[in-house]
RNA sequence: GGCUACGUAGCUCAGUUGGUCAGAGCAUCGCACUCAUAAUGCGAGGGUCGGUGGUUCGAGUCCACCCGUAGCCA
């Protein structure tokens, strides 16, 4: 039976581009739409730019332009970016749109009309010279418990206290500079309160994860409060209506965003919106969203929804964040990796699969370990994948014109490997990429088992054997084919090249059921290239450059700009570096090796022998002798003229502008260097 | 500070309800092969499953505490 599903992603705030980090949600929510499209269910999938508050109001005024043109500038962008990564919207729109303000109006309303609406007079920081309220963010000073300085309006990050920001001192406002002033505002809250009963139902009725059901207990324990829903003039957003000057806040009207962008895709597609959102509907709804906005979906949005008559989620796929490397992303390792930056040097379809590699159910955070990410994709993607392809098509072109046998050799394997997408489906129903990925990769090993249990290469140089080559490629060509298949949600561009390569229109789910025979394929070209670990590089370098801060950015010319100071390391992880000084006792030329010279150390009494890049900037006559510098305990490596047994060290950039280290008259070979 | 997760081979990760669970891939080393984008196949080494106690006939697997990491605290 085919499942109606509505499937969205959080809106990306359009107060600047899309990175990495986001592209984990985005990325994991299209494989799942992918995927449940290829099985043939209805599945739509809407996202939209979040477009309203405060930070884009002073965005756009900082720029010099409207709201309007910023947030229209920053759509094109989020777009393009998508677009690049195979991000297969159905509707990208905008929370700045006429069917989301007229269902913001109407759910308020509703609400209201409920009783779910309370409204009364708080003291808020005001900014006298600009006419405006501050939220906490836009208030620093100094903390009232520990009087760190620079704190915001809402918590030390020094000391973790939180407070008010009329508690902070010497306050100023991050807007103009002023002093804030407490003044008082009329604001209106949602009752959140009154839906505990229905939202303890919900959280334990399986729509949320394990761990996010914890979370939500641990919210219910402490009690559900109103939740202010109102934001005064100035502020990009839509009207409250029945009010002069007050606005939605932000966070109102964002998932109503959802559903404005559905409804503007029903009536462009003649679909029957209602259907979708009544409170019985027996449509699906998924959210994937990151961790830090759960409060949000799992709380006031069903709570809203409920209150105002419609369906509530069927299911809420919360996220981890990503890091890089182990570590946050970070602007000075160059770890801040924006969309953009990333398409300038490397294929979006290799983060697609690291990542699918990588993701499953749980809230877990993810980490891109550039080594990793390098070596998995050239292990799999091109060595395991792409490679059984290539291997096997190159019989079926050079010896038999293209053309694939009528019959498979060992029909048992291919309906092994038929049989095995029911598990690898269920493993994507269920978001568990990383298992499809398992499972599949397991899969491309027992079809390459079976190419060089079969020796086509051998059997080809007899004249008597050679129908059988065609049978055995055919056979490794119809499971890579299959592969390809279960593997088409995670990269779909690669499929669709697997598909003009094997001269077939576009596979769905059911379509590995029948092998392909006698059939003509095309000539191969190579469906992935190999990662080149250069390319890595200098999508961290770049941006290190871009993100680098502009006020004390070294000169152009210092050392500093190509390198900078590195992160900073406790004495404990130096002390395990054990630097001596040596004597060169004898330095010669390699044979075969323009850059090397193996150095003979004294080490004050043990021999090393060193093999270093010095060979641009010194003459083997030049070192003989002399005392420098060499990391002793570094683990010795083989290379092609022999074992390395440490490192001598040198300053500049290299080639023949390198300069060894050399102690102080009185050194002597063997010292420690601390 | 409170809470929620996580901490398993060099790296990235699997390990359902406690009993062949000490695993996979990559990396490393050896052998084979040469059809293939130096890709593939076979084999080997490598972990006291963060630490310390406890429950149990038996614990990565349950409990307590500690250490470390990430996040949330509207």
């Amino acid at each position: 039976m085919q499942r109606n599903i509505l499937v969205t992603s959080a809106l990306p705030y359009a107060n600047g581009p899309i990175h990495l980090g986001h592209l984990v949600e985005y990325i994991q929510t299209d494989i799942w739409v992918r995927f449940q499209k290829l099985r043939g269910n209805h599945c739509i999938y809407v996202c939209a730019d979040d477009a309203h508050g405060t930070p884009i109001m002073l965005k756009a005024r900082e720029l010099g332009i409207t709201p309007e043109e910023l947030i229209e500038r920053m759509g094109r962008e989020h777009r393009e970016d998508f677009a690049a990564f195979g991000i297969g919207f159905d509707n990208y729109y905008t929370t700045h749109s006429p069917e989301n303000r007229e269902l913001s109006e109407l759910i308020y309303t509703r609400l209201r009309e409920a009783g779910h609406i309370d409204s009364r007079t708080i003291k808020q920081a005001f900014d006298p010279e600009q006419g405006m309220f501050l939220p906490d963010r836009y208030i620093k000073g100094d903390c009232p418990r520990c009087g760190a300085a620079g704190q915001y309006g809402d918590s030390c990050e020094v000391c973790g206290a939180t407070y008010t920001p009329t508690e902070l001192k010497n306050a100023v406002s991050v807007v103009s500079g002023a002093t804030p002033e407490e003044r008082e505002s009329l604001h209106y809250f949602f009752r959140l309160q009154d839906f505990e009963t229905m939202l303890k139902d919900w959280a334990r009725g399986g729509h949320v994860q394990q761990e996010v059901a914890n979370k939500l207990e641990e919210w219910f324990t402490e009690g559900l409060r109103e939740w202010d829903i109102s934001r005064d003039a100035p502020y990009f957003g839509f009207q409250i209506p029945g009010t002069e000057d007050k606005y939605f806040y932000v966070w109102l009207d964002a998932p109503i965003g959802y559903m404005a962008s559905f409804r503007n895709w029903c009536d462009r597609h003649g679909e029957d919106f209602d259907a979708w959102w009544k409170a019985d509907s027996d449509t699906e709804l998924y959210h994937f969203i990151g961790k830090d906005i759960v409060y949000f979906h799992a709380l006031f949005w069903p709570a809203m929804l409920h209150g105002a008559g419609f369906r509530k989620p069927t299911r809420i796929c919360a996220h981890g964040f990503m890091t890089v490397d182990g570590a946050k992303m970070s602007k000075s390792r160059g770890t801040f990796i924006m969309a953009r930056t990333y398409l300038n040097h490397l294929d979006p379809e290799y983060l697609r699969y690291y990542m699918a590699a990588k993701l499953g159910s749980h809230v877990h955070d993810l980490d891109l370990n550039l080594d990793d990410f390098t070596q998995r994709v050239n292990a799999d993607l091109v060595g395991k994948l792409v490679n059984i392809a290539s291997r096997s098509s190159s019989f079926i072109n050079k010896r038999f014109d293209g053309r694939l046998a009528a019959e498979l050799p060992a029909p048992a394997l291919y309906r092994d490997f038929v049989a095995r997408g029911e598990q690898i489906a269920e493993a994507y129903e269920n978001r568990e990429f990383s298992r499809v990925i398992r499972d599949i990769m397991a899969l491309a090993d027992q079809a390459n088992q079976y190419f060089d249990e079969e020796q086509p290469w051998v059997l080809a140089k007899d004249a008597r054997t050679l129908p059988r080559v065609q049978a055995v490629c055919t056979q490794t060509l119809n499971l890579f084919r299959v592969l390809m298949v279960y593997l088409k949600p995670v990269v779909p561009k690669i499929a669709a090249e697997a598909e003009a390569f094997l001269n077939v229109d576009a596979q769905d789910w059911q379509a590995v059921q029948t092998p392909l025979l006698d059939h003509t394929i095309n000539r191969f070209k190579p469906l992935a290239t190999r990662v080149e670990r250069e390319a890595v590089d200098a999508m961290v370098e770049e941006s290190r450059e871009t993100l680098a801060p502009k006020g004390d950015a070294p000169a152009a010319d210092s050392p500093l700009a190509d390198h900078p100071i590195a992160d900073p390391v406790d004495v404990d992880t130096f002390g395990q570096i054990d630097l001596r000084v040596a004597r060169i006792e004898d330095a010669a030329v390699v044979d075969g090796a323009d850059k090397l010279l193996q150095l003979t150390l004294d080490l004050g009494g043990e021999k090393r022998n060193v093999f270093a890049g010095l060979r641009a900037a010194y003459a083997p006559e030049d070192l003989r002798g002399r005392l420098t510098v060499v990391v002793a305990n570094l683990k010795p490596r083989k290379m092609r003229f022999g074992v390395s047994e440490g490192m001598v060290l040198a300053a500049g950039p290299g080639g023949d502008a390198l300069y060894i280290l050399e102690p102080d008259s009185g050194a002597m070979p063997g010292m420690r260097i601390r």
